[in-house]
DNA sequence: TAAGAATGTTAAGGTAGCTTAACATAAAGA
DNA sequence: TCTTTATGTTAAGCTACCTTAACATTCTTA
């Protein structure tokens, strides 16, 4: 059960993540990233992205020479738009096929597309790509989905919850313990 | 563009996510959570874990006493239950709609429970719970969906990529970049 | 070409989350 | 009770990522 301490050995953190999209946004946008272009993106300081990019060229993910425009390696390039296709994919999947808001669904997938797996990517869009085309499956899909009880059947049928029936949340029910209010931002203060 | 930064600051860290999961569990199993116990249970040395329960007790999250054994507030328990919840939908999805390995499944699970907003869980379990349920228009996505193309289905076609046909891709495919080799491993040797 | 403005770097310091080593407390047994 | 063992805490130090303040370099322009 060591799974959760790999967190900070994915390949790449959530800030370089964004640094790198920032850099690859900057060159696309005016040609050229520099220290002072990337701070703004970025809203951090300048001494902040100093020392950044040199963690990022230890990595092996950018080239940065001293009052010098930014690059990024091919390593760095492809990660960027990996990390970018990712949150397309997912923003995507969250809004067309959820039906999140918007603004959920960007925030989500700002923070989890640098940690999920290009498999699940890969599966991600194939299905969001499905369930959006045309295909009568996924017409039909569209239909009955959109009438689907929001909550877990088998409990939302009030029917002194009987579990078995319900597959995904097994004994307890998953949907109520994800709905709690947590009221952790009062606990702070 | 700003919401990056907000990682941060989300309700819990990936850590302490698992630290308060981590006592349910002991809690669940032997009646109490103790450092020691607690320690062993994250692989991590029991002075991290003292110094975690102080933070996690100044959070709001846990009651722990010198020498004591650590008891979840309200809130901690709601975090933990909502954060293992949102684990399990996650899990579920992943391998029972997308068709994920178990391993890279519960992985990326892991990663992302406690960042996943409760909206979007809830729309997850709904999809979910739809997807694997005996509606016909489930049997017949889950027919159809098993011999849909792997790839973006316009790109796939090979015909010179008209990206007009593909509303997920628009004018790059995102299948290519999301399973690109970055070889990131061997750049850091 | 020298002054001033724009840009970039260094230095020092803060929080989070981990480590090991040394020390303190509690629990158990002779 | 007194000692040994189990358990928990403190202290010091590490990396990552951010900050501000001070300093260095480069660009611009008069």
């Amino acid at each position: 059960m060591d799974i959760w301490k790999r967190f900070g050995e994915k390949e790449i953190s959530h800030s370089m993540a964004h640094y790198l999209q920032a850099v690859a946004a900057l060159k696309a946008e005016k040609g050229h990233a520099r220290v002072g272009d990337i701070a703004d993106h970025l809203g951090v300081s300048k001494s902040g992205v100093t020392s950044m990019l040199r963690s990022l060229e230890r990595h092996g993910l950018v080239r940065h020479e001293r009052y010098g425009c930014v690059e990024l390696t091919s390593v760095g390039a492809g990660l960027a738009t990996r990390t970018e296709s990712s949150r397309r994919v997912l923003t995507m999947f969250l809004t067309d096929i959820l039906g999140v808001p918007d603004a959920i669904a960007s925030e989500d997938a700002c923070m989890i597309e640098h940690l999920v797996s290009s498999e699940v990517s890969v599966e991600l869009l194939r299905l969001t790509t499905f369930l959006r085309s045309q295909h009568p499956v996924a017409r039909q899909f569209r239909d009955a989905y959109r009438t689907s009880p929001r909550a877990c059947a088998a409990h939302a049928a009030g029917a002194s919850g009987s579990p078995d029936t319900c597959g995904v949340c097994a004994d307890t029910c998953l949907h109520d313990s994800l709905i709690c209010d947590l009221g952790v931002a009062a606990a702070r203060t």
